[in-house]
DNA sequence: GCACACTGTGGGAGCGCTCCCACGACTTGT
DNA sequence: ACAAGTCGTGGGAGCGCTCCCACAGTGTGC
């Protein structure tokens, strides 16, 4: 029995054009997959066919023929939680997917979620991850919110994995394109801003010293209070960690040490909110008594009491640029790339 | 030349293993596939093997074999910037992502963003959402913020594509699986805690009439209210939509209409919010003059001022069963399923 | 005039896997 | 004792695609 080519049911195959087009199957791959070398007239026979049997390529089978996948995976190092509580992920995520959904790539997001039974650092995932994207299933990976001490982008880079990271890794010495937003301009800005309106007792809750974000952002403050020739005193310097506790802490150690601060930069929106809660408390007015600007212009900040002054990162450019910069290693090229997007402030108003 | 199996570069292949492990590519299938046909001694053989090669299985091999791909797709029929903006998205994605790691399928993310190129109300993104799912490229489809006129379901539902809805559709006629939080159940909690506080003039702030949420919560206070014998005049009830303008207006509304009112229900956190801010630019005191409840328990909930006292959904837990819903019918469970997940009333301060 | 390109085309092989069928070696019932 | 199972196993075919090579047809240079 031979088998009639155009009366089978189920998605339409490579043969099925080649049959309805006139021309060979070698003949409708060259045109699907975009080679030049075809003529014309086999070309507008094969797009006819195409549309009429609304052909779509096999993914599987083109992956097991060119040892391409077409998916590329957004990790995120991060427990499943925290993913998409902080806009900060969710922006980027939001941007990755916009840029992918522009290419023909397919994406997969992978987090590596602490299991709740008993994996509370989450190694377990971390290791699936791991092996998920040396083992070829993907052509490239996005890594988010990397820690210092994590394995993962060096076996990946290792295993010859295209890749780009989302924020500047920390430790120079990984030969890894990443993108970043421009943290220390950006607390510069928001330190500007203050001693633009005046404010002269300046002072900082700072996010966690171990992640670059924050090391970042309190370099920028430090030189804007420099170049304004007021260099900090340390007692109006208070680490924090990003979250609205630690935020709440912070501010009530930075007001004990300088009760006469006149204006804060939070190293977050989240700690800029507990440093409210804290400065109301303590009968401070803002922006009246003291000024506040947060940072990340997260859902929060325009609904806080009174509405954050803080700083914009261009969060779902960075998104897309990792794509970008992904693609660009996934059609061969090899240039690393480190870029650092504009960040910009959001008066309302704290400050 | 007979190419040596065992010493080819790349991730290594069933036959490879099959070679060290002595036995044939049949076998080695059968223990990777879990089959019970295979002798104690081939099976330590075979897995012995496998250790030693770090064998992962090709995933595109397995699908072209079988006809599955081991993906399945999260649709969320909404431009990329609500998704992770709104909480009820972002617990939902959360929820599905932790439940599909636990499984060995693989989640793509689809969102059929507007296009900011000249494509606003996103058809081209629906299209090619449509394509790529009704292609054969996933397993299964877990669809989520559906509109009532939304073709999508309907076509996947004809293609045969297993299904899971988040949120019951409007209409009752699909034949699909879907999984709700119990809005109505959570108004009437609300309600009733307003009730218990003494309060009796209690308003709404609906949510828009089109949505199915929006609909349930209201038809929850009514009961709530007509089981307290207070059933509730026309103008204590004001049409809003679930956005912090529509929030803002609809109170203004009521706050006209019946300026007695002590309690009200508001349809979404967000709404409450422009609620608070009518009520304190109209000099009413929250919780004491009036007090507010929301629905959502969403980030800005607890931030509010006063912190808003709100309904939880349990949108992690919706998203696992969505995925749970799912994995069941592609083992072949035939029967449609509608399951409906309790509420839960978070008391704070403003109410 | 012939050797040599270069262009468009078709067909074969093979990517790594699963499925199906066949086959030998046991077990079991009569 | 022999037919009729079962069980574990191996090998062939084929999933739909891309890649490579072969080949006919048409220029181009000497």
């Amino acid at each position: 029995m031979t088998p009639d080519p155009s009366a089978r049911s189920g998605p339409a195959t490579l043969e099925q054009v080649a049959a309805l087009a006139g021309v060979s199957r070698s003949t409708v791959s060259r045109v699907v997959t975009g080679s030049p070398r075809v003529s014309d007239a086999a070309r507008r026979a094969v797009e006819a066919a195409v549309a009429e049997l609304g052909y779509v390529p096999n993914r599987a089978a083109r992956s097991l023929a060119t040892r391409r996948t077409g998916t590329i995976a957004l990790v995120v190092a991060e427990p499943e939680t925290r993913v998409f509580d902080e806009p900060f992920f969710a922006g980027i995520v939001r941007g990755v997917g916009a840029a992918v959904g522009r290419t023909d790539l397919q994406l997969a997001l992978l987090m590596t979620g602490s299991d709740p039974d008993g994996d509370p650092d989450g190694a377990h995932g971390r290791a699936r991850v791991g092996g998920y994207l040396a083992g070829g299933h993907v052509d490239g990976a996005l890594l988010l919110s990397l820690h210092a001490d994590d394995p993962l982008p060096r076996r990946l880079v290792d295993a010859g994995l295209p890749l780009v990271i989302g924020g500047r890794p920390d430790g120079a010495d990984l030969a890894v394109s990443w993108v970043d937003a421009d943290n220390r301009g950006g607390a510069r800005l928001a330190t500007e801003h203050l001693l633009a309106q005046g404010r002269r007792r300046i002072g900082i809750v700072t996010g966690p010293p171990d992640m670059v974000a924050g090391r970042d952002r309190l370099a920028g403050f430090r030189e804007a209070m420099a170049a304004a020739d007021r260099p900090t005193p340390p007692e109006r310097e208070a680490v924090g960690d990003f979250t609205r506790d630690g935020g709440e802490r912070a501010m009530a150690r930075l007001l004990a040490q300088a009760p006469d601060v006149d204006g804060v930069v939070v190293a977050s929106d989240l700690a800029a909110l507990g440093a409210l809660q804290v400065l109301a408390g303590a009968g401070r007015t803002v922006p009246d008594d003291v000024a506040v600007v947060g940072f990340d212009d997260s859902l929060v900040a325009a609904s806080a009491q009174p509405p954050l002054t803080t700083v914009r990162q261009p969060v779902e450019a960075m998104g897309a640029r990792m794509v970008e910069l992904l693609c660009a290693q996934l059609q061969g090229e090899h240039m690393l790339r480190h870029e650092v997007l504009p960040t910009e402030l959001v008066v309302r108003a704290s400050a």
